[in-house]
RNA sequence: GGAGAGGUGGCAGAGUGGUCGAAUGCGUCGGUCUCGAAAACCGAUAUACCUUCACGGGUAUCGAGGGUUCGAAUCCCUCCCUCUCCGCCA
């Protein structure tokens, strides 16, 4: 099979960054120290200003090809032999600023590629989650008069997940969902889009590979070396299996330009999701915390830059109003710099308290949701045409992912908060409807 | 997978080697007219990068990449995509 092309337009995307780090130069490298991130920002400058030098002699022997080619009609038929000995002159000349110049872009891509975006100027900074932020508690721990059990043990009590058949058909880390663990998942997926949909989000079930164009454009790193690489490659072609429907969903519009009055855009979009968990051997072993496959449902948003904290604090409330209404206890953190990642302006986590995990209960992440301003749009050329014409181009627009419902995350919780004194799991009210039953109950 | 047709500006749609960044229509914006509106008329209306305090100037872009040529939307090659028909299949 041929490998698909990457596309001119995107090949191009990093670029813009320059301008801005040239303007903001001592703001970018105060930000990279508070992300504990290490670039050398001033090569982006160096080598922007050797792209600028390049660039203008190419144009200006390009421009002087284009006079010869001007003069040629009227010229006489001596002249025109000159003028064909100069314009090939001139054509090796431009071959080689190209070269220089094709060059110099790559270097200056590089360097633009570690720097991460800009940070909130409320996020707490902090070079590693210790400094992290609560910002709100929610929900009741569950006070059981038993020993609660951790999610791995229910599941094999009730049947619900075969995690010894997951290992033997694909490995360690898959697992086979099965009973009421089916119907659990599904009832979540329903409940997460049929809220959703109800609040205006676009359902979309989205493709759950991608190029790498567009991996790299949302801010993964797939052509990392396979050991550190986050997501799978397939052989032989230029996809990966997602890590996230945000990769898709962001690309749904790569390339285009929205107009103001269609701003902002909600989606709401499910597919499955692939990680390698590189870097995470022997943490999380049991159970589905921690799995190279899940189902997910996932908002995401394309707004104007005036828009995006309204809409990251609506996100965030709905993830709040989804887990409120499983009747899981849970607590949001605001996520400090170092903690945020390459492409998050902010970032808010739900962490939902576990019974099971741990010595006595922990809480773990089950959701996320991030402002990512123009740092994806940028990369994959989403523009929005203003109401209001201004001066100098077309602005990006901003993006924002956020964790509607991640299928096994879910499920712990709800396990583990709702199981009972006699083995058997209280089925959440809402979930009800999909589910068709009030209890899960060990089979005979 | 096979055969055919096609990919041009916000949209529709001309353009088959030389002022073509691109006719025309629609749309949009501004103006005239009007008490106001419609209609009519006049004008403006792609994007990116480089350069300039600014006016402006330059380069590139007609699906993508490469080639022929002094010169390519126009000719040649490769690839991608869309449509129609056939085959196959959930």
């Amino acid at each position: 099979m041929p490998l698909a092309r990457a596309s001119g337009e995107l090949r191009n995307r990093i670029m813009l960054d320059a301008a801005f780090v040239r303007d903001h130069l001592d703001a970018v490298k105060a930000n990279c120290t508070n992300r504990n991130v290490t670039a050398d920002v001033d090569a982006v400058v160096r080598l922007d200003d050797e792209r600028k030098r390049i660039q203008r002699l190419a144009d200006e022997t390009k421009a002087k090809q284009n006079q010869i080619t001007d003069g040629f009609k009227k010229a006489t038929p001596e002249e025109r032999t000159k003028l064909k000995e100069e314009s090939g002159k001139l054509k090796e000349q431009v071959a080689g600023f190209d070269a220089q110049l094709a060059e110099v872009e790559v270097k200056l891509r590089a360097a633009l590629a570690v720097i991460p975006n800009m940070s909130h100027p409320n996020a707490p900074v902090g070079t590693d989650s210790a400094a992290n932020v609560t910002v709100g508690e929610f929900g009741t721990k569950p006070a059981f008069d038993f020993k609660p059990k951790d999610h791995v043990d229910l599941c094999t009590s009730l049947a619900l997940a075969d995690f010894e058949a997951g290992t033997k058909v694909a490995g360690q880390k898959f697992y086979f969902l099965k009973n009421e663990g089916v119907l659990l998942e599904l009832a979540l997926v329903q409940y997460a889009i049929t809220k959703l949909v109800a609040k205006g989000f676009t359902p979309v079930i989205t493709p759950d590979l991608a190029k790498v164009d567009i991996l790299e454009g949302i801010g993964f790193m797939p052509r990392d070396n396979a050991e550190t690489r986050q997501v799978y490659t397939v052989a032989d072609t230029d996809l990966c299996l997602i890590a996230t429907a945000e990769i898709t969903l962001g690309g749904m519009l790569a390339e285009q330009t929205i107009p103001e009055d269609q701003l902002p855009q909600r989606y709401v979009g499910l597919s499955h999701c692939f990680r390698t968990e590189a870097g995470a051997a022997g943490r999380d072993t049991r159970g589905i915390y921690r799995v190279h496959q899940f189902t997910k449902v996932e908002m995401f948003a394309f707004c104007t830059p005036a828009q995006s904290d309204a809409i990251h604090e609506e996100i965030r409330g709905i993830e709040e109003e989804i887990f409120n209404g499983l009747g899981i206890p849970f607590r949001v953190i605001d996520t400090c710099t170092g903690d945020l990642g390459g492409p998050a302006y902010r970032k808010y986590d739900l962490e939902a308290w576990m019974p099971g995990r741990g010595n006595g209960g922990e809480y773990g992440e089950v959701t996320s949701t991030s402002n990512c301003t123009d740092y994806q749009a940028r990369r994959l050329k989403i523009r929005y045409r203003p109401k209001e014409k201004k001066g100098g181009g077309l602005p990006f627009v901003h993006t924002l992912n956020g964790t509607a419902v991640a299928c096994t995350r879910a499920l712990i919780a709800i396990l583990e908060n709702y199981q009972q004194a006699d083995g058997s799991v209280v089925v959440p009210e809402v979930l009800r409807p999909w589910v068709n039953k009030e209890r899960i109950v060990a089979k005979k």
